[in-house]
DNA sequence: CAGTATGTTCAGTTTAAACTGTACGAAAAA
DNA sequence: TTTTTCGTACAGTTTAAACTGAACATACTG
């Protein structure tokens, strides 16, 4: 077999693999382009520069550059230092699932507090007023808006179970 | 307090409600469109005909043909019968969590599932023809290949701990 | 049957997101 | 210092999604 066949085949075998991680990666609410960007970091697992992964991916300079922000943002991606590299290096945070994990229901755990308080703070201003208002139509809104309230307690509740983050092995 | 000033504050109440509320139901990876269609026939409680939604979210009636649709795809929304009524009634099914948790839950572990199968054939793949193939390159790929299968499945395992379906109590 | 009401298809428009190339500022090299 | 090498801001373009109105098909009404 020769040089060329070998690295015909692996460049099939890692094409295959960015892209169907990419599609895994996209679930955790990234943008396919993020998730693209991610993947191949991953799988490269050698810090890249933003020229290699511009021509890697066969897009602008300036896609990588806000792509990689974005992932810094999130927290899975850091830039690393090699001597004698002057361009900016980035690498992927290589603890896949509680990295991803963590930071995903993190996301679902905040939210849902959120719009449960949010929700209760309008349970309480349609109580205050309804001393006055005596009809079926209050009943039926305060009736849903426990409803809800209680459907946010559930998905806390179900996340949490979940959470890596908070050591249940 | 006037009927108007109650009927105002009614409003407000229901207004938040609905607004918050779609907020969570996004989070189900539903668009903001079909989350507030979806909201507004929740907190309504009493079906509602496609003329009554076009009015109370003021957009054109074929976007709430289509995002009805969409719902009834998705389970979350079914048509219901009323004696003398012409025109086609939705109501949005009122078992909360179990019905967003477990379709969620199970899309997870579908795209999971399906995407691990995948990397198991590339990874196959590479696994057939490295026999010739000694190089690092090919190491670390499988190394890489093994990391996200395992990734994969530390997904689908999280998530079934959570699934309503699979009664856990 | 004719006439009307209702839901959906379809083509076009609006709106928002992703991407690109140029230009600029900061830092390194000469 | 001047020149080169980077990364990013910005403005314009492309692309995709959401939405609309008019036309159509089906089913109901009288």
């Amino acid at each position: 077999m020769s040089e060329t066949e070998n690295n015909s085949i692996m460049s099939e075998v890692q094409y295959h693999a960015i892209t169907e991680f990419s599609k895994t990666i996209e679930m955790f609410s990234l943008t396919p382009s993020e998730a693209l960007l991610f993947s191949t970091l991953y799988i490269e697992g050698e810090p890249m520069t933003l020229d290699e992964m511009s021509e890697a991916l066969a897009k602008s300079k300036t896609s990588m550059s806000t792509g990689i922000r974005s992932l810094l943002d999130l927290n899975l991606v850091e830039r690393v230092w090699k001597k004698g590299v002057r361009k900016d290096l980035y690498t992927a945070n290589s603890d896949l699932f509680n990295k991803f994990m963590s930071s995903y229901i993190h996301k679902w755990l905040d939210a849902a507090n959120r719009q449960k308080h949010s929700l209760e703070e309008t349970r309480l201003l349609l109580k205050k007023e309804r001393k006055e208002i005596r009809t079926g139509e209050a009943d039926h809104l305060e009736e849903k808006l426990n409803e809800m309230i209680n459907f946010h307690c559930l998905i806390s509740k179900a996340f949490s179970e979940i959470d890596p983050s908070t050591s249940d092995s």
